[in-house]
DNA sequence: GCCGTTTTCGGCCCGACTGTTTTCAGTCG
């Protein structure tokens, strides 16, 4: 797929257009690098189909933009793209990664320091050139330097949402292959982490097939997208896809295939536990299987299946999600693993925004697609009146918002369909904890949800008293994203967590495990908190539009690794029970 | 450069925050 080159390159010209000062040029480039992005679709499909007339139909690129996409899938170039690099040849778009660091600063370091890239950049503001520039200064030299560690941080990490569509996609492929018997994600990616290194893929071959490793392993390394490849045999082969995301793929003989998935999911903290349990039993488990003495020779006791693996060294399985050694071997051995909450047990998403605060459904098809993911409710929450940006609704709004609402649900019960829209909002939590919309007009809608979307960077007991106020308020019943984490991007404002979760706790207020997938928040480590403390959670997607809401099995993921049940997950609780809940309060 | 229930021109999300200033530019969402 050409779809996310060309999305870099646009965004690059917006940058570089941004820099000499064009008008509205800028923002018509990052909409169709944006949309390039997202674009489900190949873009060359789209051109071979229904040529330069088809690429104009996707919304955001008219005619010029359609011209430079034909111009580069034809010569691999965009000329006009290439003058503004050798005017100005900086890596732009790995500058832009820098928080903080935009086009205009970037024009000035290049003319003031020469400074192209990344390595360039941080020994400028090591060596301290950076604050003697005009408008820059000491404090802009240290964000810089604290950008960069960001950046190198995140470097080689994926989200896992960048990682997860790849992965399946590779499989999909494989699968069709019909020398293919089993094919599965291991690896980090299995056990859902948020961010991941390398993708790991482990396979079987037929037994019908002794040359199938060949065929298999020669298809993986011919795949499109590939961009180099590491190692190509007949039992492991690597590659780089674009984007610098490596993948590895393993064939394993199908009688070791439960043990090397065991193996190669990790993590590593958790398998050094499982072998030492196994050398207690006085077993053996590596990649192979499990291993019992048997006058002086090692005896293969199990390796075909995860499940006989766990079993041959004593313990019950162990959901991926769970491995990462931090109590989970305990809990196996005592009996006391957590039924974790399953990807189909939530029954509605609580956290989502139409069409009236400038996501791109209406609440009507938010509505209907919810109900085709089978779900029984959706809570409605648009942005309230303080973000102005995102439309926020005020009073007035809401409550018209809310005759919608309820003329939508008298249909649905008019056609007996068992499906109700809740009406909230997310307010914003102003610097002070008090909240955007007057007490009056929270008290009609069927709950609130309360965020932090300004002032980030406050003290760690100021913020969390502003947060403690907002979960006070009697209306409020979700704090969304509470620690407001970008991963890769932003780190989580000070907290403390244990006073949150105090008082959400005393309150009867949930806290939110956000699905996005760059937020992820709150994160593992805190969802366990809240879970021993006995604080309700809520699972959403936080979607601007309705295909956001499959989002939410990496919310679900998250909650499992925290070890979640559906005790603690509000909204996998049927209706009459979530609103008991919000009435409790 | 894109778009159109104000369609082929004339709009285009704009306020908060930060760090630099001493009235504002740049970035972010």
């Amino acid at each position: 797929m050409k779809n996310q080159e060309l999305a870099s390159i646009f965004s690059a010209m917006a940058a570089y257009l941004e820099m000499d000062e064009i008008p509205f040029k800028p923002q018509a480039y990052e909409k169709a690098a944006l949309i390039l992005e997202n674009l489900p679709v190949d873009v060359e499909e789209i051109y071979k189909r229904e040529g330069e007339k088809g690429l104009q139909k996707i919304p955001g690129i008219g005619k010029r933009i359609a011209n430079k996409i034909v111009e580069y899938l034809h010569t691999g170039k965009i000329k006009e793209y290439e003058k503004m690099r050798k005017k100005m040849p900086v890596k732009i778009n790995e500058l832009m990664k820098v928080e903080g660091l935009g086009p205009k600063m970037i024009k000035e370091l290049y003319q003031h320091l020469k400074i192209t890239n990344l390595e360039q950049l941080e020994k400028a503001a090591q060596e301290g050139k950076i604050r003697n520039l005009p408008r820059f200064g000491l404090k802009t030299e240290q964000n810089i330097l604290q950008g960069i560690q960001f950046v190198k941080r995140s470097r080689g990490r994926f989200l896992l949402s960048e990682a997860l569509p790849l992965a399946e996609g590779i499989i999909a492929s494989l699968k069709k292959l019909p020398q293919i018997d089993k094919i599965v994600i291991a690896g980090s990616l299995r056990r859902r982490k948020e961010t991941i290194g390398d993708i790991d893929l482990l396979a079987t071959i037929k037994p019908d097939y002794p040359q199938g490793a060949k065929k298999v392993m020669n298809t993986f390394v011919n795949l499109p997208g590939i961009i180099k490849v590491w190692d190509y045999g007949l039992t492991k082969s690597s590659v780089r896809f674009k984007k610098k995301i490596d993948v590895d793929l393993r064939v394993v003989k199908a009688d070791e295939f439960g043990s090397a998935l065991q193996y190669f999911t990790g993590s590593k903290e958790h398998n050094i536990a499982t072998r030492k349990i196994a050398i207690s039993k006085g077993l053996k488990l590596n990649e192979y299987g499990v291993f019992r003495k048997i006058r002086g020779k090692w005896k293969k006791i199990a390796g075909a299946t995860e499940e006989e693996v766990y079993q041959a060294i004593g313990l019950p399985y162990i959901e991926p999600e769970l491995r990462t050694n931090r109590g989970e071997i305990e809990a196996a051995l005592q009996g006391k693993l957590p039924r974790i909450i399953k990807y189909n047990e939530i029954r509605g998403d609580l956290h989502n925004h139409s069409s009236w605060d400038g996501g791109k459904n209406s609440i009507r098809e938010m509505a209907e697609a919810a109900r085709l993911m089978g779900y029984e409710y959706i809570g409605i929450t648009d942005h309230t009146k303080f973000l102005r940006i995102e439309h926020g609704l005020d009073e007035k709004q809401l409550l018209d918002q809310h005759k919608e609402i309820e003329k939508l649900n008298a249909e649905f019960k008019k056609q007996k369909i068992n499906f109700r829209i809740l009406h909230g909002c997310e307010a914003n939590i102003l610097n002070d904890g008090s909240l955007d919309i007057e007490d009056k007009v929270l008290a009609q809608l069927d709950y609130v949800i309360a965020g932090v979307h300004s002032r980030f960077k406050m003290k760690k007991e100021e913020m969390t008293q502003r947060i403690i106020r907002a979960i006070k308020n009697p209306y409020v019943k979700i704090i969304s994203h509470p620690t407001g984490r970008l991963i890769n991007r932003r780190d989580a404002y000070p907290l403390d967590i244990d006073k949150i979760l105090n008082a959400a706790l005393e309150t009867n207020t949930a806290l939110e495990i956000n699905a996005c997938p760059e937020r992820l928040d709150l994160n593992d480590i805190n969802i366990r908190k809240a879970v021993e403390k006995g604080v309700k959670l809520a699972i959403d997607t936080d979607s601007h539009e309705k295909t956001h809401l499959q989002y939410i099995h990496y919310g679900i993921a998250q909650a499992r690794r925290g070890w979640a049940t559906p005790k603690d997950i509000i909204n996998s609780w049927p209706l009459p029970k979530l609103l008991r809940f919000f009435q409790k309060k």
